[in-house]
DNA sequence: GGATGGTTTCCCATTCATCGGGAAACAGTC
DNA sequence: GACTGTTTCCCGATGAATGGGAAACCATCC
């Protein structure tokens, strides 16, 4: 842009608007964005006017403003997250009708664990990972699988930062997480106990696409002791195996 | 932009060239971009490379360029088709458990019927609808349900163009459309055999929010003469209900 | 091997769209 | 009705984005 002492570009600028938006943040003022933007007022009208016109964003009654549907649509049409979840839920479904609990499918973005779909149990309680949520790799089990079977290079930028808690179990040793990396790639899965919350328990496998690469972690949250771990694994793996099939299948 | 003889804004472009990617053209390189969206080569590249570096899109091994995830990820926070999505899930499910067949929701977007998901039933034969997909408001179940309860403006706008037909019995007659709106919201649902495809009929009713707004449609599609047509209606009106009922609900 | 069609990268002078300050109109709210 | 926050408008200066062109880079095919 010209003149843009911020020194960014229109797009890093878009996606600081768009970033402003989360769940529990879904429709809020122009000026409101500018604020969390870091834009100057006048600036982020004009182009909080521009998205709307574009329609990625949309006015309520109060012409306050939200993400539009044509973003959405945008962002969907020939994503590979619309696929794999598109090949991922027939199997998804049936863990969860067998298992009861939550269920999750996440991949690995930005060093982070990506939650692409989730269904929920109705039974079991808090709902810690939300659909376009995400959670760091070393402190779940979706995260934990994905960083067993990830790049070189992410995997050194996960141990050059210091290893946040989430919960008073999460791993914060490196040479623990080294370790228990290593046990997933000999188990093909992973049993995470109190890694989030104290009362539960994550089981994750990973899913790999047509070729063998790992591109996804499915899982389920179990109460922490239900003894339900071992079928979770079971359910697990073999759901994996059949979103790969899936996924060999050329066009659904 | 400084010197754009094209005469749009950033945002326009921005949009054309995430509307180049579709279901089935997910990967293309910078070049292809700039010539489906309109724009020189050096442009194209130079703005791809900026999309990539804000990971808004993403390589692939060739140097070629699809959807990022972090796309989707900004696209989904806190969206409305997200929330409607979570909602209508689990009671989409119940009737595809029940009824077997293509199972479906759609919302009014610009004057189309957008497809925001769709659970595909393993027996029944073609896909006609896709999750990110559109059909026309007058030939489809959906869209009927959805331009039966549209605000005065968009049928204004349907009513202006003549009604293209997508299969031999599509409703091209702008009385007969006006009698079938009619009937939609006399009746609560509609049954139209034939709108798409000859071999098939979709039944469709309305979903509401918390405060009786009609915000989307749901839908399944039987096979021509099944006979399922009562069963279809209950099933889906209930399903309904019970997706307004979770909307209601504040926070999932 | 080398010729070919396409893609990508680099360079650079021009230009006009973007930026943002400010002030006034416009809500909502207490 | 006074107040606080939001939105709309205006406008001059600025420099970032533009796009033409040429060269480097790849595949692929003959």
């Amino acid at each position: 842009m010209a003149n843009s002492p911020s020194g960014d570009s229109a797009i890093e600028r878009l996606v600081r608007i768009l970033e402003t938006f989360s769940t529990d943040r879904t429709v809020q003022t122009a000026a409101e964005i500018g604020r969390r933007a870091g834009l100057p007022s006048s600036t982020a009208h004009r182009i909080v006017d521009d998205l709307v016109e574009a329609g990625l964003l949309e006015r309520d009654e109060h012409h306050r403003v939200r993400l539009g549907m044509r973003l959405w649509e945008l962002a969907l049409r020939g994503s590979r997250a619309l696929r794999l979840r598109q090949a991922a839920l027939p199997f998804m479904e049936r863990v969860q009708a067998r298992l009861r609990e939550h269920t999750q499918l996440a991949v690995l973005e930005q060093d982070e664990a990506l939650f692409l779909e989730r269904l929920s149990s109705p039974t079991s309680g808090a709902n810690i990972t939300r659909v376009a949520g995400r959670l760091p790799l070393h402190a779940s089990s979706s995260g934990l699988v994905l960083l067993a079977y990830a790049d070189a290079d992410v995997v050194e930028r996960v141990f050059a930062k210091p290893l946040q808690a989430v919960s008073p179990e999460t791993i914060t040793d490196a040479a623990v997480l080294r370790r228990a990396l290593a046990d997933v790639r000999r188990r093909g899965h992973v049993v995470a106990p109190g890694s989030i919350e104290r009362v539960s328990t994550g089981v994750a496998v990973p899913v790999r696409d047509e070729r063998g690469h790992v591109i996804a972690a499915l899982s389920v949250v179990l109460p922490r002791d239900s003894g339900a771990e071992a079928a979770a694994i079971e359910e697990l793996t073999a759901a994996s195996a059949g979103i790969t099939r899936t996924l060999g299948r050329r066009r659904e």
